[in-house]
DNA sequence: ATAGAGAGCGCAATCGATTGCGCAATTCGG
DNA sequence: CCGAATTGCGCAATCGATTGCGCTCTCTAT
């Protein structure tokens, strides 16, 4: 409750002046050896800290940096979370959290709040339709986007090679002999719904596969609709022998789904999940599943957007950055039981 | 890159004083109606917003909230930080959130850091053993103990009835038939690790069943641990025939522990886990768990930080808040094959 | 008609850290 | 021994929002 010493009182107490204090303490040169000590150390005997408040006030920007993410829950976000907590706690950063359910509004009101707070820069992965004013805002704050990229704004952008992880996913179900292949994803209005469509379809084109566009369901990122659209897959008269699952809260739908429909995997159908959890290990047989670089791609655009804050220089252009997913081998998939294999 | 506008600049846009456009913004009654509706329109036109900074300094507190986390990865506190995140946003304060990974070294760091930021409060799971500075940090501020509870701070607490989530666990697995019961738990010197070992123990007690210490395993409250107590349950003579585990990290790892080791759930060993998370339900054959009301719990407490932070008054006595757990009968429980049922 | 009430708004100080400028003391070169 | 260079430190302004105090001007009541 008594408010934390400032320098004033630093400064009282040695009868120096503020200024000779805050230059002891900025380690600034034109300061005696003996002055700067003696400052430091009244510094620590009263507890003394920085007041954020007020540096932020002088410099202009804070040292906030902010994360605006759709879903903490979410494994692979708040993973993401705790490799950006580390980078942000080693360079005394502070760390803003902003949920925002995939809502255009809450985004936009957590960009405000971060413009207030004269946030340093953020991370964000962009909601599915953000607001005009949240692209004006992002314009105007250095910023990351993570995962998802939002066109409409040219900026850096760290993200996974979403074509790759669904030609890994739809590579493994051919070569096990599977032609019947099904596909829940998100959206196409997400760059990363869009990029993993595209990459599963591109496989099985490949592969001289044709596509049943009633066994390709492309909907919100969300549990409800990864159960929904397994359930309309189950209900064709003639079922796939396998899925591929391109979210990872659609893909706990998904399996839930199937689970609960009695359908046996991997015997009746094969799964492919996506992006690991320690649970998953353990999802029936194991899971097969779709394995992200997430600690290194957080860190990486992190590390980036501390580098960009911190040169003045503009970059000229946007970068981009894309890591490689990996393919878990589990339990979930297998040969179908009628393998179709024509050559 | 440009700066964003201030009250001056509104000011200066309507020839009118900057005390009068700070009135008006904040709805002070000296002020003409048509006055405070040309700033308002104004301010929005600019795109005015506070800066937090400014007035942060001026009123002496931040509307910053710390959450101080050792986990953000595990289910149980992503849930509590979204509950949490949720009440922030509300009301307009930032949350900035904090790992420590239980490192006493990290927490310390990150309370400085929040005083720096002149934190309005902060909610804490504290670690293990919290340094001495940050047994007097907390003591300076505002703020909430989460789930554990660190006795030496005299602290409002919520917490989840330990006890009891581990008589609901241990009653159960003896009402199946079970009397050789192990135990895998975090370590007596967290609260919460006591309380769930003292729940144990006295329903067991209370159920005439002696207790083999060799199979109650407490130790840290991570996976490894959880997977090395597992394999030391298992490599005893005489193996029990249910576990209980009082932890959720620690039950992912004795689970993996069992699963790998082969044993067969629940024919061979009947496995309750604590905490509950979207795929666990789909563990082998589900997984009897403890559920725990995270989301009440966390919205309670940062509601109780917000009412105490407002109210200028100091509280009288410490508040304490327990909610009940529940328990959620999945498949990973069942009556032991050689039940030894005596009654 | 005029004092008193109140409404509407501006002045200036404040919060704490930071920094350009300036003053004084010391040291150095010649 | 003197001007110049260097060192050590203080003054004062600044960042933006907030607020106590006080100055006008209008309106009302006596």
């Amino acid at each position: 409750m008594k408010r934390p010493p400032t320098m004033k009182d630093i400064a009282a107490e040695l009868e120096l002046s503020v200024s000779t204090v805050a230059r002891s303490l900025a380690d600034s040169p034109r300061i005696s050896r003996e002055t700067r000590a003696r400052v430091v150390s009244a510094a620590e005997r009263l507890g003394y800290v920085v007041d954020l408040a007020a540096r932020a006030m002088r410099s202009g920007t804070s040292s906030i940096v902010g994360l605006i993410v759709p879903d903490i829950r979410n494994d692979f976000y708040s993973t993401a979370a705790k490799a950006i907590a580390d980078c942000c706690q080693e360079r005394g950063h502070q760390l803003v959290l902003a949920v925002t359910d995939d809502d255009p509004k809450l985004e936009l009101e957590h960009l405000r709040n971060l413009r207030s707070a004269r946030a340093l820069g953020f991370i964000i992965i962009p909601s599915v339709t953000p607001a005009q004013e949240t692209l004006r805002l992002m314009r105007a704050t250095p910023h990351v986007q993570f995962v998802r990229n939002c066109a409409k704004v040219e900026s850096d952008w760290f993200g996974i090679e979403d074509g790759e992880a669904m030609r890994l996913a739809a590579r493994h179900l051919i070569d096990l002999g599977h032609r019947r292949i099904a596909y829940i994803g998100s959206t196409v209005a997400i760059s990363t719904g869009r990029d993993r469509l595209e990459g599963f379809r591109r496989t099985l084109q490949d592969a001289g596969i044709a596509i049943d566009d009633r066994l390709v369901k492309a909907g919100s990122c969300d549990t409800e609709f990864g159960f929904a659209a397994m359930q309309a897959i189950l209900a064709e008269p003639q079922r796939p022998t396998a899925v591929v699952t391109a979210g990872a809260r659609m893909s706990i739908g998904a399996y839930d789904c199937a689970r609960a429909a009695g359908v046996d995997i991997p015997s009746e159908l094969s799964f492919v999940g996506f992006s690991d959890s320690p649970t998953l290990r353990w999802c029936g047989n194991g899971l097969t599943t779709i394995a992200l670089p997430v600690r290194e791609l957080a860190m990486a655009a992190t590390d980036f957007l501390f580098r960009k804050t911190a040169s003045d220089q503009q970059s000229e252009r946007p970068c981009r950055v894309m890591l490689a997913p990996g393919l878990l081998l589990r339990g979930s998939t297998a040969a179908p039981r009628c393998a179709l294999v024509t050559a």
